[in-house]
DNA sequence: TAGATTGTTAATCGATTAACAATC
DNA sequence: TAGATTGTTAATCGATTAACAATC
């Protein structure tokens, strides 16, 4: 993936969802979509659609529109969805099980290898078919199985700590559902999901 | 709350996560702050927020910095915090049961009244102190416990359907958890919050 | 007063979108 | 060719931030 300038976070967002429309699409076995059908569905400009494509090539046919497969493939691995991504997950209560089993239902490249949690009534058991490990082995486990990515979804305050493990345990990305803010630290990506910031969003608005 | 100028969207992010560092560091007991001070454990220019405040007042005192709890206070008022939100809760499966714990325990105005579910083994019982009953009640119960807010947590795929019982029901805002993209509806705000797109986002970055 | 920090302006930077030539 | 839709430009719009007067 060659890329001239510089894509905006927020188009690579906007190319995950449309991604996911996509995906949609082809399951309803839409061959073919002009970029103001997937406009309307993703409720953005078309022509921000367009734009947002040519980030990273030219997909579609003029007068015609885009092959929803191709766009799709193409779009994926512009994301870097074509690899498969090796996940631990830090933390095994009711918002890591639901992560868990959202991420890999959406059948893309990703792949829980591991849980980890500080529970003993837990460790030994299974999330589906994921081990839960104790989370005091957390960087050697990270390093052995090689893990990309990191998930955080403690409760405990612990999060900087878990950021810490992952780090020296060699991933290179974290997403945190804690309101920990971590410490930005080289090389690492990190993703901050923040459920209460939308909810206060929406008091706002409403107010 | 008068405002002049409209406020962008992510300003008003902003000062709820503002909010909750200031909530933090009042349980720290550090009773002043200064926008450098801030700006720094937010991971923001201080600029932005002294502008960002200045959408909603002056909180300051030149060459001092804010104090913590009167800022706090206006930074909730401000977001309309101040009110209690009555919320349901719609799906009462590990994703709700998180979010459930963890917006009640942030103590913000935010009172989850009645959660919902279409399993009848959950139906009658309570997650924590919230009851669940069934989703077929949706609309009916929605209107009469006078809900503000819908949290959509399902993972079946009927959260359009559950969107319209909410808004029958009268709420006014809506909380989707699911990457079901709701239709939008006159006089209902709706918020979304997408996980697998956060997680793709990263897989770009480290790509 | 001297030192510090706010509130605000003006400049910069970046993102969105209308419009249209290119082309299927 | 006629009709349609892409890819791209240029204009618009909005958000960020440096700089500094105001003022505690």
């Amino acid at each position: 993936m060659t890329r001239t300038k510089k894509v905006p976070p927020v188009a690579i967002r906007r190319i995950s969802l449309y991604a996911r429309q996509l995906a949609l699409l082809d399951l309803n076995n839409i061959t073919i979509v002009s970029s103001t059908e997937l406009a309307e569905a993703c409720n953005v400009n078309s022509a921000q659609i367009r734009k947002d494509f040519a980030y990273f090539g030219e997909f579609g046919i003029r007068g015609t529109g885009y092959y929803v497969k191709d766009l799709l493939s193409e779009l994926r691995k512009a994301l870097g969805l074509h690899k498969q991504w090796r996940l631990v997950l830090v933390g095994a209560g009711h918002l890591g099980t639901a992560l868990a089993g959202y991420l890999v239902s959406l059948n893309q490249g990703y792949i829980f290898v591991k849980a980890f949690d500080r529970d003993p009534e837990k460790i030994g058991r299974y999330m589906g078919s994921i081990p839960i490990f104790s989370v005091e082995n957390l960087e050697q486990e990270t390093k052995r199985i090689k893990a990309d990515i990191g998930i955080i979804a403690t409760n405990d305050g612990t999060a900087q700590e878990c950021a810490n493990s992952l780090i020296r345990g060699g991933v290179r990305g974290i997403l945190n559902f804690t309101p920990v803010k971590l410490k930005p630290s080289d090389d690492i990506q990190i993703e901050q999901v923040d459920f209460s910031i939308r909810l206060d969003s929406l008091c706002y608005k409403l107010s």
